[in-house]
Parts: structure tokens; C-alpha cells; sequence
DNA sequence: AATCTTAATTTTGAATTCAAAATTATGTCA
DNA sequence: TGACATAATTTTGAATTCAAAATTAAGATT
């Protein structure tokens, strides 16, 4: 078999960005459990690193707000918050309407059809009510927008906020009507796209988001009754 | 006279976070020249730090834009590109225009007459065309509205991208007549705070930032004919 | 037994050290 | 002289070390 000559490009990462990369999924799994201390030393061992690059990632990742650095008292995973959910949302929502409008402004054929083919794979996904992989799909779907919009920048910026956001498993949670109306919500998404109707798809991609601030609210505020958030 | 209580609250800034703010003016203010090398050893002594903690704070400029690390060679000041401007300012308008919308929403009097005051202060720098103080003032009211937001991550994200715009000295260079509209847009942008108009408010600031885009490109392209940015 | 002190231990923050990579300088040969 | 190879030096990345701060444990006092 041929060998690929541009293995991965000359891609050598530093290691603090590797454990960025490694750390980054730990959080939002909730591996590692928001409100406690990052575990440093048993990072440390698993990653088979030295303190100083992970505390570098560590830096990193404060200044996206995965965790807070507390001045001689280390490293802490922070937990989602309502006042933080009824920040960043309204934010994300009008990054996305952006990437709406720009994508409508040069989104090609092949893109509209990949997001074609992932839509039909999420309305399959909605049938069998299997959530995790909706979930993963509508990632997938704003993800595309996102690219088609081609703007490195606004890619960055919901990047980091998305990622806020995804801690847990909170956005997975829905009711059978808010999932029914999400569902009405990505039919009109696709078909603006097609349409190339910046406009329209900016609106109900902010619309969307909104109704997932809300649904995202409603579910923290029932988990937050028992006790409260770190 | 009386002590203040509650000095700086418990404020205590870690060092790298230290060396992020001071790091941060060095180079929007062209000190640091764009596509030179971080004179890493030169900073050390200059604020008598080791190289650890100046490298924890070159990581988080770098995720920030402002520099950019490659491996085993060090830490470069990044320079400002047309394709930088051009993916940046869409976003910031986005964000502003958001700022404004949220801003009408509950901003106070005392708010709206502290912009008043740096309006009318803003015009007479205007009309004694001294750039400078024009700038620093236009500044503050952009900054005062998205305060006025109280929305920390849209605060964040502004911050982060304005910063990234204001290397060297290109946004106050102006010329007459972009100067002059400038001003009209910003007596409407004072017009529509003070009634409330988000709406109204929004799309003037997003316009206002799409001239700031056309003016700072325009001044780009001359200043790059001579030589490419690195 | 509960609270306060003080001592031991651990953790944190940052300087130092050290190996590897990159850069510069030196020498060789056409 | 100029192109190339090799050695010396510098710079970088990351582990280690060390002092200061915080935490925990132990002991004293009521």
C-alpha cells in the first residue's frame, strides 16, 4: 500500500497545546468534576508530563474559562452556571446568526449537501430517539455552517464559548416538545441555507439558540434545587 | 481622612496574569515590533522574572492572537493582515451591535449621562482635531456601552478582539471625511442610547464598525505596497 | 469533648537546571 | 572566493528543585 508522504505535515504540536487538547475533553465530559480541584499531580502521572507544561495548559484553559485559578490555592473545574448560561448564550447566538449570513454568502454546493445528508442522518437519529447521536449530528450540522461561513476568527470565538457550554451533558437534555420544535427549527435551517437566505437563516439560528438558552435554564435550575453549584 | 475598608478586596494577581497585563500594552503599542521575535531573555530582566512564568503568560497571548508560538523557535509578535481585519471586524460588529441591543435594555441614567459627557468631550478633541484624545475617548464610550450590557463574556470577547485590532497605531488614522462621518455616526449612536432604541442602536454600530473595517483595510493596503508583513 | 495553637506535611508558584533543537561560527575544499 | 560540512554557541522546551503558602495533624487548654 502507498505510504502517505505528508504524514501530518509538519504538525510537531508543543506539549501544552497537546494537553490542552487532552484536558479540554476531560472537562466537558465531567470527568473531571466541576467544583473540585484539577488533580495536578495524578494528571501529571497519567499524561506522563512535568508540572510546567500542564500548569501552562492549565493557564490556557482559565483564559477560556474551563477552570479558575485560585492564587495559592491551584486549579479548579468550574461548573456551568445560570448566570453564566444566560451570558454566554446570547453571545453564541449572535456569532451564529453571523456564521448564518456569511455562510449564505459563499456556502458551495458540496457543502449544502453535506449539510443535506446530516440533517436526514439527525431526523433518523430524532425517530429512534437515540440522543446521543442527535446530539452529536446537530453539533456536526453547526459545526458545518460555522466552516462554510469561512471566517477562522468567528470559528475561534464559538469554538471557545461552544465548549463552555457543552460541560456535562446539560444541552442533551430535552423534553419531547422542545425536541419536536428543535427538529422544526433545523427544517428551516436547512432550507434558508439552500436558499441562501442569509437573513432568515441568521434570525432562526438566533431563535434557536435562544430556545435552547431557555431549555438549558429550565434543566440547571431543576438540578440546582438540591444543593448549590460550586 | 478615612482608610478605605476594603482595600482591593483580595485582588492578589498571579504572577503570569501580571505579566499578561503588562505584556498586553508592549504590544498594541507597537513596542514589541509585529514580526519580530519575543526577546524573551530582554522581558525576563526587565521585570526580573524567570522564564517560567513569562512563558506561562506567552502561551495565553498566544491564545489570545497577539503572538505566535512555533515550535523550537519561539514566541514571534504577530503582525496585523488585511485577511486578519477582515475576519475580525464582522465579528466585533456582531458583538458591539449585541452590546447595544442589551445595553438599551438596562442601562441607567447615570450611564447614558456619562456617555453624554464623553460625547461632548469627544467632539471638542474632534474639532480641535487632536487624534489622540479623540481616540482615547471613542474608545471609552464603545466600552462604556458594553458595560453597560452587564454581560461578562461578551465584555471578555469584545475585549480580547478590539485588542487584537488595536496593534500599532492603525485605527486612528483617519482621513478627513471618514473622520467627519465617523463623528455623525457616533451623535446617532448617542441619540439611539439615550432613547432606547436597541434595535436602531444595533444596526448603527454595526455599521459604524463596518467603516472602521473599510478605513483601517484602506490604510493597510498603502502602508503594505512597500514591503509584506511577516 | 471542643476550641485554639503550634508543628508537620503537602501543595503551590516560580527559579533553576539540563537535554535537545536551532542558530551561528569556523574550517575545509573545490 | 564561495559552497558545503562540521563544531561551538545559543535558545528552547520541559524536568527538577526550592522557598513560600496553605492544609492537615497533633497537642495543649479550658
Amino acid at each position: 500500500m502507498m505510504q502517505n508522504l505528508t504524514p501530518h505535515a509538519i504538525t510537531r504540536k508543543s506539549l501544552h497545546q497537546e494537553l490542552v487538547d487532552r484536558l479540554q475533553p476531560l472537562i466537558i465530559s465531567g470527568e473531571l468534576i466541576p467544583g473540585t480541584k484539577v488533580p495536578e499531580k495524578m494528571l501529571c502521572t497519567r499524561f506522563g508530563v512535568s508540572r510546567t507544561p500542564l500548569r501552562e495548559a492549565l493557564k490556557v484553559l482559565a483564559s477560556d474559562g474551563l477552570v479558575r485559578l485560585e492564587p495559592n490555592r491551584g486549579a479548579w473545574v468550574t461548573s456551568v452556571t445560570v448566570g453564566e448560561v444566560e451570558e454566554v448564550f446570547p453571545v453564541l447566538g449572535a456569532l451564529e446568526a453571523l456564521s448564518g449570513e456569511l455562510a449564505c454568502k459563499c456556502v458551495t454546493s458540496d457543502e449544502t449537501d453535506a449539510v443535506r445528508k446530516l440533517h436526514a442522518q439527525m431526523i433518523k437519529s430524532y425517530e429512534t430517539r437515540d440522543l446521543d447521536t442527535y446530539f452529536a449530528i446537530n453539533q456536526k450540522i453547526h459545526r458545518a455552517i460555522l466552516l462554510a461561513a469561512r471566517n477562522d476568527t468567528l470559528t475561534t470565538s464559538c469554538q471557545a464559548l461552544s465548549l463552555r457550554m457543552q460541560r456535562a451533558r446539560y444541552l442533551a437534555n430535552m423534553t419531547e416538545g422542545r425536541w419536536y420544535a428543535a427538529v422544526q427549527e433545523h427544517e428551516n435551517i436547512l432550507k434558508f441555507l439552500i436558499d441562501k437566505d442569509g437573513k432568515s437563516l441568521a434570525r432562526t439560528l438566533l431563535d434557536h439558540m435562544d430556545a435552547k438558552r431557555a431549555s438549558v435554564i429550565q434543566w440547571l435550575e431543576m438540578q440546582n434545587e438540591p444543593s448549590e453549584p460550586v
